[in-house]
DNA sequence: GCCGTATAATTTTTT
DNA sequence: ATTATACGGC
């Protein structure tokens, strides 16, 4: 068992070779609980698991990708299956489409097509939208499903008009997708649990199958997603779910704490590993963050503790309004580079989207690197859903939504009343639009001016599948280029436009990537792949900027230095949680965000902030009064921060006219003889570099001369000085 | 009926 | 920034 125990703690050892059985491990944060899953991989393996018996779920698709990388490092990882919740629903129903009345290449509906949906059948069925909007169908909807609960037996609350109207939405909604041949993100998880369930022959296969399965981030799993893990492992009982339940910060998705809670009543076997130490944050860090959460009662008692130093106290910083916030927060940022921070090193935070706009303002100003994650995401720009629209047309002509998306774009004379007629010529014989356009009978409803158009549109989008069948990439040129799209945005643009263009260029690229990574996956796989990319999937994190995210987004990572805004009354706590278990969500998410520090935190507020259009007077979050004031310097920005910011300017600018691209500085190439610091090993000096195509391994001699090997972009090294 | 332009309104957290 | 909506021109 070469390096797979190696370095590693009781608990941690105890929660690696764990093997028959349930296990639950809960992992405070930064506590290596990341380590312990791969290692645990590597040592199942090591035992002669067949890597294809294992079943891992995580969070997120960057989080399985970074941990098919650490399994690997350790041994050999081919055939393992590491996928969030959703893609391994996805997956198991392409597999067993037919089981559940869907052919294998149904499309994936985000949220924006599902809500667009809602929206037509409001207006079909003449519900009144003032009152009841369709956003709040949706969250309804979602809720049945997280329920398992069918349109048939949705029962609302006659006092309730948008309960009432989900239930007249609800069975519509469903056939519309269903005659699609399309699912939106519930039904993904539902149906897979109603598959299982209901067909033993397939539970029988896939128990079989996932013979050992692991759950990451296990305080996050809803109900749902907590029944199709109790199916496939009911008989074995091989089930390890990590987590930590004061890091639950889903429950507004149907995340269910109790999962993690009272994992011990459904599996009264189960082996439970506490990792309480924390190898990440200070002292100062780490007892502001536990006494703040103490106060929360849904949670399992604990105290963290760590043997890194004390470190500075953390700075909370009171502004008068946001651009003062903002220009703080710059001057912060660029103080701690030239202490000699990378960018990469700090983050910025906070709960809720919007807040970046001031930040992103001062960062430009400032001429800081910085980068967003989220927010406008590139999948969510209209250009790339517009070509994705096309795409996914072609590879499901039942997609009704992709359609409507793109019949008219660019223009082919088809507007709302020609759709409007082939809508319901599509609806009264169960066909698809595509079907209406191509029949007869709907073809005598357009003016015989248009038919060449349309007949061209078919024709483009039997080009694309043909394309589709050799490569995404190839399919993505074809709905590029000849489309006609490029030339719209042409003719349209006075400069902008640029952009746009450039982003379809981006799209092609990132199909030519999924082709080089997947070569059997074709458009379909590349369609489901950006159907399922969360927004921190597309984080750079080699890039050297400062990241700004929110703090849901913020999970599972950590940075040197983490700057946390907005932290009044009404946004953190947000003002719509107002139940006590929403209100301890709200404190979980201060948790987390804290967490992410490592050596240097810093929290502000503003007094004043335009919230929905007026300005308003806030008052600093409650939770500023769970942490001991002795662990914390409070400073008003007008005597220590505000000249800082101008200074910084200036300096900025005259760096950035000399150097031609400031913005895509590389990460630094380790060399031997560089001095770093890592997370857990504490300093040492890099000895010797060997280059694996993007990687680099590395040697270092930590204090007390020991020699470790790392990958160093995966180890997280502070680089506190060159060789 | 469709297209282009202009105007106003609107933001919790996300797979 | 995107989207819903209105209006005038074709």
């Amino acid at each position: 068992m070469p390096d797979i125990l190696e370095g590693l703690t009781d608990a941690q050892r105890q929660a690696v070779t764990h093997i028959n059985g349930p296990l639950l491990v809960v992992a405070g944060p930064g506590s290596g609980k990341t380590r312990v899953i791969t290692r645990r991989i590597a040592h199942l393996l090591y035992c002669g698991i067949k890597p294809w018996n294992i079943l891992a779920i995580t969070f997120t698709n960057k989080a399985a990708n970074e941990m098919r990388e650490r399994v690997a490092a350790l041994g050999t990882q081919e055939g393992v299956w590491l996928s969030t919740f959703h893609s391994y629903c996805a997956r198991v129903l392409r597999q067993y489409a037919d089981r559940m009345g869907f052919r294998k290449d149904f499309t994936i509906y985000d949220d924006d097509d599902s809500a667009r949906l809602i929206q037509q059948l409001m207006k079909e069925g003449a519900i009144d939208k003032e009152r009841v909007t369709p956003r709040i169908i949706q969250t309804l909807i979602g809720a049945a499903k997280e329920r398992l609960v069918a349109p048939e037996e949705y029962e609302a609350a006659p006092s309730d008009p948008a309960q009432k109207a989900a239930a007249q939405v609800y069975a519509g909604y469903q056939a519309r997708l269903a005659a699609a041949n399309a699912m939106d993100f519930d039904d993904l998880v539902m149906k897979t649990a109603l598959l299982l369930r209901q067909h033993a022959d397939v539970l029988e296969q896939l128990r079989r199958r996932h013979q050992f399965v692991l759950i990451d981030e296990f305080q996050d799993t809803s109900r749902s997603q907590y029944m199709i893990a109790g199916l496939l492992t009911r008989e074995h009982r091989n089930i390890c779910a990590t987590g930590d339940p004061d890091q639950s910060i889903y429950g507004w998705r149907g995340a269910d704490i109790h999962n993690i809670l009272d994992f011990e009543r459904d599996y009264p076997e189960a082996k439970v590993v506490f990792l309480d130490r924390n190898y990440r944050s200070t002292k100062t860090i780490l007892a502001a963050a536990d006494q703040l959460i103490a106060a929360n009662t849904e949670r399992k008692e604990r105290t963290l503790y760590t043997n890194n130093p004390a470190g500075e106290k953390i700075r909370l910083i009171q502004s008068d309004n946001p651009n003062e916030e903002a220009g703080c927060v710059a001057g912060i940022v660029g103080q701690l580079i030239e202490d000699g921070f990378a960018a990469r090193d700090i983050a910025v935070f906070y709960r809720v989207n919007w807040l970046s706009r001031p930040i992103e303002e001062a960062f430009l100003k400032g001429g800081i690197p910085y980068q967003v994650v989220g927010g406008v995401a590139f999948y969510a720009r209209k250009e790339v859903k517009d070509i994705l629209a096309y795409l996914r047309l072609a590879s499901n002509p039942g997609d009704e939504a992709a359609f409507r998306r793109i019949i008219n774009v660019p223009p082919r004379g088809a507007g709302p009343k020609t759709l409007a007629a082939l809508g319901a010529w599509a609806r009264e014989h169960n066909a698809t639009l595509i079907d209406a356009l191509k029949s007869g009978q709907a073809r005598a409803l357009v003016p015989e001016k248009k038919l060449a158009v349309i007949d061209s549109f078919l024709a483009l989008l039997s080009k694309i599948s043909a394309a589709g069948d050799k490569s995404a990439n190839s399919a993505a040129q074809v709905a590029i280029g000849q489309t006609g799209y490029v030339e719209m945005l042409k003719a349209a643009g006075r400069g902008e436009n640029h952009d746009r263009i450039a982003n379809l260029d981006e799209l092609a690229n990132a199909a030519a990537g999924y082709d080089e990574g997947n070569p059997e996956g074709k458009l379909a796989g590349f369609l489901e792949e950006t159907a399922l990319v969360a927004d921190i999937d597309n984080w750079k994190d080699r890039e050297d900027r400062v990241t700004l995210m929110t703090m849901h987004a913020a999970k599972g990572l950590e940075f040197p230095a983490v700057l946390m805004l907005g932290l009044e009354e009404g946004i953190l706590p947000h003002m719509y949680a107002k139940s006590a278990s929403e209100l301890e969500e709200e404190r979980r998410v201060f948790f987390v965000a804290m967490t992410r520090a490592m050596r240097k935190l810093y929290l502000f507020y503003s007094n004043e902030r335009l919230l929905q259009g007026s300005w308003r007077y806030n008052i600093p979050s409650r939770f500023l009064k769970g942490i001991p004031r002795e662990l914390v310097e409070i400073e008003s920005p007008a005597v220590s921060f505000r000249e800082r910011p101008l200074q910084y300017r200036v300096k900025r600018q005259e760096h950035q006219d000399k150097s031609a691209s400031p913005l895509t500085l590389g990460p630094n190439a380790p060399k031997p003889g560089m001095r770093v610091r890592h997370g857990e090993f504490g300093h040492g000096v890099i000895k010797s570099v060997v280059r694996q195509g993007q990687r680099h391994k590395i040697t270092v001699t930590f204090g007390g001369a020991v020699d470790r090997k790392l990958i160093y972009e995966l180890a997280h090294l502070e680089v506190i000085s060159q060789a």
